[in-house]
DNA sequence: CGGCTACTATGACGAGTGTCATAGATAGGC
DNA sequence: GCCTATCTATGACACTCGTCATAGTAGCCG
């Protein structure tokens, strides 16, 4: 995948992110990202002056933002939408990810966590927004599905645990298994809640 | 919390696992395993000779092996058995940790995987095969409550699933509202599965 | 033209890493 | 006693890291 054609500054955002989720954030070293991005080195400090703490924590909240804006595209290319297909949609989307690309690459919110939950409390706060930027757009897409307000939001945590879950067993197996397996045994329950 | 009387070996080991899922693979340092498990450092090069990814494996493989046995004893612990009881079991588990110990460690098999996944392929496996030592014990004890079995070990694995995916969110969030919120959700479906 | 800002380029520094080499200690067998 | 295998101890090496300092370039405004 080509770099698009974007600004230098989000391009290496866009990259630390690519990179943070494949190799975690200790491996991913700045000038892997610079080099990622075709920038140059020094512009890493001019547009970061925070460091690699501000580049992770905004790699982070943009994977964040595209996880969310992501949902509006699901429901935009489903005719009668219901929970269990939006679901299936999500899971697709990384089954085909993992099939393109061998399992190279998670998730990079959960690599941020898993990595930097304690030493750095700024990215974990960035990982708790992401997590809420993506739940947020879950959560109103099931409620406009007709999911009691009350639950939306409980359903909507639900299919995010268990497809980061799911997503963490089938990078270890390199098998979608548990992805396929998560989606067909969570699309009665899901769809089980719409009034 | 002290680390018990173990010989040094085992000690490295279990430090190791430790250290693993409070920083991740890339930040643990050999030197620090040293210090944590109150070992030589010459001791690791001697019971290590391959070096730090056979400690890491190992740290894996034994967390693997401990989640596994885990199950044993939840299930001596309940009166009548159910799905959504153990799995409130393994939840409650994790929260009582998390109020402990302050978000600090999170699970060390998906620390490795989402920091080795790509780069050193055995750990990879170890993590593989350390999910499959813990999903082994739970299809196999929800047979044992009346699930059928084709259905075991897909329940077993969305267990899981949701169990990871949701420790991730409570650790960014630094509240168990995820877990707890998987649990109650899930318990229906699970239940509902026994015949 | 000068002057200023935005950005690029590159070398250096100190701290940290995993690993290796080598030497020292300790304990059991006989 | 000595010999040997197991374990410990420590210093050094080559390397990478994030960061800093400093200089250079491009482009626009006046």
């Amino acid at each position: 995948m080509a770099v698009p054609e974007r600004k230098p500054r989000e391009r290496m955002v866009f990259s630390a992110a690519q990179l943070i989720r494949r190799d975690g954030v200790a491996a991913t070293g700045m000038r892997d990202v610079a080099e990622h991005a075709g920038a140059p080195r020094g512009s890493l400090q001019h547009y970061f002056p925070g460091g690699k703490e501000q580049l992770v924590n905004e790699a982070v909240a943009w994977a964040g933002r595209y996880a969310g804006k992501r949902v509006a595209k699901f429901l935009a290319a489903m005719d009668t939408p219901t929970p269990s297909g939006l679901f299936a949609a999500m899971v697709s989307q990384w089954t085909a990810e993992f099939h393109a690309v061998g399992f190279a690459s998670g998730c990079p919110v959960a690599a941020a966590t898993a990595d930097c939950a304690r030493s750095t409390d700024s990215t974990r706060t960035a990982a708790a927004e992401a997590f809420a930027a993506w739940t947020g757009p879950v959560a109103e897409a099931l409620r406009g599905m007709g999911v009691p307000p009350e639950r939306a939001h409980a359903h909507a945590t639900l299919m995010i645990s268990a497809l980061e879950g799911a997503l963490l067993i089938a990078r270890a197996e390199r098998d979608t298994r548990a992805l396929t397996t998560v989606a067909a045994e969570l699309a009665p329950l899901l769809d089980g809640a719409v009034r």
